[in-house]
DNA sequence: CCATAATATATGGTTGACGATATATATGGA
DNA sequence: TCCATATATATCGTCAACCATATATTATGG
């Protein structure tokens, strides 16, 4: 009895909230709920930290069934894992909601909206 | 210049979900959400751990300002703190309706009313 | 096939979280 | 004053989180 069909992790309660507890996680789960989708580079540059430093911490994330990729040429781009429950949507939309705001969450904001070369950067419509 | 309030340390957002992310933690403060007010020895009973072990997350949640303690004879019942501020309160309501019928929180809360000699219950109105 | 860019992972060291157990403190009553 | 109950804290060992740095992987363009 062998299942062939590759489970991705969700996480239960405890793992969602480990997500959000750390400072730089937290300030990037609320950058992709806010812009839905971005590379590596770009959280990079909008979080001001190294990059196997936030790479290490997509990782988790990715493990943790909290976010998911995306692969485009050189570029990988995250966005909140699709599959996301409802509970863990409404958690998140709360905390943007009283945080975006605030220090340092919209300083994160106005540094991706300053960065200049953005690979993925939306364009004109 | 010195001030001679005590502060109560409120939670900043990573902490507050540093709280949230242990499993006994959530338990207990979801118990809490739904009673208002709650001995040790009912947290004991109603989580099947130690007497030590509640105690020294207790002290964790009291140290983050994440509930607020009171003594009363004997006994010290613990509550959430009251100038919890309001998105934490709703992250901790939006938790609550999400997972209070599931395991293990459903068989907490009936734990909890089948215990016998409960110091504080709720007498007949 | 080589070079480069973007990203991922591995390694080593430090710190903090955690659990189990033992002990201390505080209150109320005899 | 002594004891019992309820709760808090202290100690110790273990393990996981975390950071910084170094290196590996994957894709693109020549």
């Amino acid at each position: 009895m062998d299942c062939h069909i590759l489970h991705v992790m969700l996480p239960d309660t405890p793992t969602f909230f480990t997500a959000l507890a750390h400072p730089l996680r937290l300030r990037a789960l609320l950058l992709l709920h806010a812009q839905g989708e971005l590379c590596v580079c770009e959280l990079c540059h909008a979080l001001d930290v190294s990059q196997p430093m936030i790479s290490r911490h997509l990782a988790q994330l990715r493990a943790w069934g909290v976010v998911s990729d995306r692969r485009q040429g050189l570029w990988i781009h995250y966005r909140l894992h699709p599959d996301l429950p409802d509970w863990a949507l409404n958690i998140l939309r709360e905390t943007a909601r009283a945080k975006t705001q605030d220090t340092p969450f919209a300083d994160d904001q106005a540094a991706l909206t300053a960065m200049p070369n953005r690979p993925g950067a939306p364009r004109c419509a």
